[in-house]
DNA sequence: CTTTTATATGAGGATATCCTCATGTTTGTA
DNA sequence: TACAAACATGAGGATATCCTCATATAAAAG
């Protein structure tokens, strides 16, 4: 019924660059996807906007990426991995923090990057993503959560870590997508009201 | 750029039906227009898919709804319609009652609405959404929850009012999107946690 | 019954997108 | 330098979607 789908099967594989400039080309292109993928969204992004943006022909595009599908699957991948390390480092640095301060800084942080990053949204709820992947995805950064949640002093209780790294997470994205939603007069308190029933929710728990 | 968009201007005029077998016809559309937006999503799903699920020619559909952006309008709509009178309906059973039953009654309807009619969401939150339209509809939602607030007893701090209802609505949205984003073992955890963090924040407020 | 208006129908025009491919250019290497 | 392999390019084929339109039927009006 749909042309451009592929759930289970997409047979092809994207060829790998080997020289330096197959690797800054495919560093531009993922720039380019980025940029186009942010303001039309991933269905209506052409791939013929992605080379332009990109300053590369069609041909080359296709080169690397032998399908749109791949194209957001390598921005995804790359997003992930600057998140996961973006969090590790933040791990490092709040050791041994009360819970609020690490969920400030947390929330800070994450929100941030997903603000300056709409791409990384744009892939990551398209609707030809994989559902397994997407699970596999959220339960990568959840157990980051979880990781910045026990090194924290006093600690919180065990039990409920799990389900707490999962609220955060959810959270976490609607505070950044509440910046789009609603204008400033609803947006502003409501964040401050979020924050403050988590925290609320936080010191009951810990201590 | 692009083909079907069209935020500002889209001229055309939809054509309201004034025969019964028009205003049939009309709901038989719309329904197989839901039906199709939920399983394809908005961008993906096709003017002849809708036609079709709604057994009628491709033309019959066009004579209704000059565009697919008309057909999701009026499916919008038409889901607002529905939303509002539920929350007004519901504002009438829990007049009087502790904040707490009324944010449970208002979780559970809103929430059994919203995944039983998962082509609002499709049509709320496609791109091609006028941005005003979308805040709007918002603020109307949100209204009726102030509503609902209002009538609590004890009284809710009323300069709270309009952020607890503006995080409520997302809350609602976080928990019926949950259900499809993680498995069973964290999905049920997270939002009991959801509505733990809510209520125990409520009771902070209220009394 | 006749006329007029609303509604029904599906082939096909216009367009846009994904992707291929044959050919040319650069880069690393022997 | 000479050769091979990686990379670059853009015209155009295949396809799919949106939407139009000429024509046909049902239903209300006169």
């Amino acid at each position: 019924m749909s042309s451009q789908n592929s759930s289970p099967p997409a047979e092809k594989t994207a060829k790998e660059p080997s020289r330096s400039r197959g690797l800054k080309r495919v560093s531009a292109l993922l720039d380019g996807a980025s940029a186009v993928f942010a303001e039309a969204g991933y269905e209506a992004a052409t791939m013929t906007q992605i080379a332009a943006r990109a300053g590369a022909s069609i041909g080359s595009l296709y080169q690397f990426f032998p399908t749109k599908e791949h194209v957001a699957a390598a921005l995804h991948a790359r997003h992930l991995h600057a998140l996961v390390g973006m969090l590790d480092l933040l791990a490092g640095e709040v050791r041994g923090q009360p819970v609020e301060a690490v969920v400030d800084a947390l929330f800070a942080r994450f929100v941030t990057y997903l603000e300056d990053n709409p791409a990384f949204l744009a892939v990551g709820e398209r609707r030809s993503l994989d559902p397994a992947v997407k699970k596999e995805a959220r339960a990568r950064l959840r157990g980051r959560i979880v990781a910045l949640l026990g090194a924290v002093e006093p600690p919180v209780a065990e039990a409920r870590v799990a389900s707490l790294a999962a609220v955060i997470l959810h959270l976490i994205r609607v505070a950044a997508l509440l910046r789009a939603d609603d204008d400033e007069n609803v947006r502003a308190p409501a964040i401050a009201e979020l924050r403050i029933m988590l925290k609320g929710h936080l010191a009951g728990q810990g201590g």
